[in-house]
RNA sequence: UGGGGUGUCGUCUAAAGGUAGGACACCGGGUUUUGGUCCCGGCAGUCGGGGUUCGAGUCCCUGCACCCCAGCCA
């Protein structure tokens, strides 16, 4: 009936929408706000949190704010606010023209903080961090009341001006909120709302000596930008008494704290700090290395908007600590390019082989479809010669049960071209396969054979002659252990073989102009991207974003355990 | 031993007192000029114990497990 029509879209925070929406809360508003602290590079985790707050407000035809929480100079940098930026629009979300900076509310947000004073509800305390500390109690033992906790508000006014006026030196005074030292919440023991911090700020320069901490800018940003639905992690969730607290005190505008949890997955870390010691110790090249979770590092590895915004729908919205698996995001990717990429052949590992009844310097151009799933993608031409390189993998001198590739005297196709049938291996000192011979069916042209006969294999394979060369970087996932953080060290699970080089690789000569920014799929094998740092106009370099599904490979491992 | 949260197939996630469903993973099978895609099928779950109810994943009581909090970080 209407009633499972009507029903409320899935997640709880768009149910809280709902139910505003119906009551008139925020008037139909729809307002949130993304807010990172411009001191790292965005990875994967901040995706689901830009999906959710950008995805609300397209949903719901509000606003989204990307607003820059930069209260802490010592750790913010404007190359960080570039790539934010960068990322955001990268993932295909618009703040029009909401690009706000918390720094742009320092005035309105000192102001507010002597309103809080001259209502007898914060007060300048001359206890140094490490006092503050000590008498703040434990999470079983109540705190104590600062000293300085009763000044007059005349003296609080004043300390307060010769705080901002420069004073005092660094850490000497601090503004604190009046609430109550024996809260069981210790965010709720007279919280430090302002320190004294010599130090530039990217924007604000050295306008400032004294910098609002969070949890007295956050909710004042919030609350000037009129915020509907104020979305954080689970981890916010002790601090939502005290973002209240702020706002009633000073009885203005008061938007909703929503929290979900974030998102985890295994086999890699999603901490900017753990990211920043893979960097910082060499492990990977930089926070854009395509093995990095960063939206950056996906972006280079050859990962779409597309594909992450749908991962980032389909891991859901909760408040349950949870580990999501990996397989899903590359689940994600390959569902989004296999309706997409265009199809191209490349060798990786190339083994030579020999058409021995095909002419020495004919080439040939075959018809190759540019993508199965997509008819209007066309087709392109593919040369064809006498010499050609398979892959090595696709050989087997002594082939196993259902093994439907190339061996002696097994007849294969070569897709798009014709069928071959192997006479013959060349061998090196090593006893190592060198170079295959085979003949052609010149009647199987297109792949097709008129007489009806049928083969189990069907191989890519590239010109050896008319070809271009690259090098291809394959990547796996950057630690062996699901949980990198099993036996304490997560960099002691690092996967040393997260790296390997394909070189040379033989390409299709299609793709000597690779579109930017576009993944390909090499026939087979899986999906391609030029890398943008490591190509040159003379050399390509191709980074491997993911693999095709294999089941050949894992039925081989399987036969092999 | 304070406070705040969370427990549904292996993993994520629905079910809003009324048939525990979907996706991923895994296992079979079919189609296929990618051992891809697609299609069909299978496997498998309500943290435990009480209670309320015709009926409980959902409400009540109780226990247990896990996560977060003692920055002048965000």
């Amino acid at each position: 009936m209407s009633a499972k029509k009507d029903q409320p879209s899935s997640h709880f925070i768009k149910r809280i929408i709902n139910a505003d929406n119906e009551s008139g809360k925020w008037d139909g508003r729809v307002h949130t706000r993304f807010p990172p602290e411009p001191n790292g590079y965005l990875h994967i985790g901040h995706a689901k949190s830009i999906c959710i707050n950008f995805g609300l407000a397209e949903e719901y035809g509000g606003k989204c704010n990307l607003r820059f929480d930069d209260t802490n100079p010592l750790k913010e940098e404007e190359e960080y606010v570039n790539s934010i930026i960068e990322d955001v629009k990268w993932l295909g979300f618009d703040w029009e023209d909401r690009l706000l900076f918390a720094s742009d509310y320092f005035q309105q947000m000192h102001d507010f903080a002597v309103d809080l004073i001259k209502k007898g509800n914060a007060f300048v305390c001359d206890l140094s961090s490490e006092e503050i500390r000590n008498q703040r109690g434990t999470l079983t033992e109540p705190g104590t009341e600062s000293p300085f906790r009763n000044r007059s508000i005349d003296d609080n006014l004043d300390l307060f001006a010769r705080m901002k006026a420069g004073e005092f030196s660094d850490g000497e005074r601090t503004l604190r909120a009046k609430i109550n030292m024996v809260h069981p919440n210790l965010n709720m023991r007279d919280p430090v709302m302002y320190r004294i911090l010599y130090a530039t700020h990217h924007r604000t320069g050295d306008e400032w000596c004294i910098y609002p901490m969070y949890d007295w800018a956050h909710g004042l940003g919030d609350s000037i930008e009129r915020i509907t639905h104020s979305i954080c992690t689970l981890e916010f969730e002790d601090h939502r008494p005290l973002y209240d607290w702020f706002l009633q005190a000073l009885d203005t505008y008061h938007p909703q704290q929503i929290e979900f949890a974030r998102l985890n997955l295994n086999f890699t870390v999603v901490s900017k700090r753990k990211l920043k010691r893979i960097v910082d110790e060499g492990v990977v090249d930089g926070w854009d290395d395509p093995r990095m979770p960063t939206i950056s590092g996906l972006r280079r590895r050859g990962y779409t908007p597309v594909s992450i915004r749908n991962f980032a729908e389909t891991v859901g919205v909760t408040k349950r600590d949870t580990i999501v698996d990996a397989a899903r995001l590359e689940n994600a990717l390959r569902n989004d390019l296999n309706k997409r990429a265009p199809r191209v052949m490349g060798v990786l590992d190339p083994l030579k082989v020999v058409i021995t009844n095909y002419p020495e310097d004919k080439v040939e151009y075959v018809d190759a479809v540019n993508n199965p799933e997509d008819d209007s993608a066309g087709t392109r031409k593919v040369a064809f010669t006498r010499e050609l390189v398979i892959e090595k993998a696709d050989y087997m001198e002594d082939p196993p049960k259902k093994f439907f590739r190339l061996g002696p005297g097994r007849e294969v196709r070569l897709k798009y071209a014709y069928f071959i049938t192997c006479h013959g291996a060349v061998r090196d000192e090593n006893g190592d396969v060198t170079e295959l011979h085979c003949t052609y069916d010149p009647e199987t042209k297109g792949g097709a054979a008129p007489d009806g006969r049928r083969v189990r294999g069907t191989l890519h394979w590239v010109s050896a002659t008319e070809n271009i060369a690259a090098k291809v970087r394959l990547y796996d996932r950057l630690f062996n252990n699901e949980n990198p953080e099993e036996g304490g060290d997560f960099m002691k699970n690092l996967n040393p073989n997260s790296l390997q080089i394909a070189e040379p690789a033989f390409l299709e000569a299609s793709i000597s102009e690779p579109v930017s920014g576009c993944t390909y799929q090499f026939e087979r094998l899986g999906y391609f991207i030029a890398d943008v740092q490591h190509s040159s106009s003379g050399k390509l370099v191709f980074n491997r974003a993911v693999t095709l599904r294999d089941s050949w490979a894992k039925h081989a491992q399987k036969v092999h355990k």
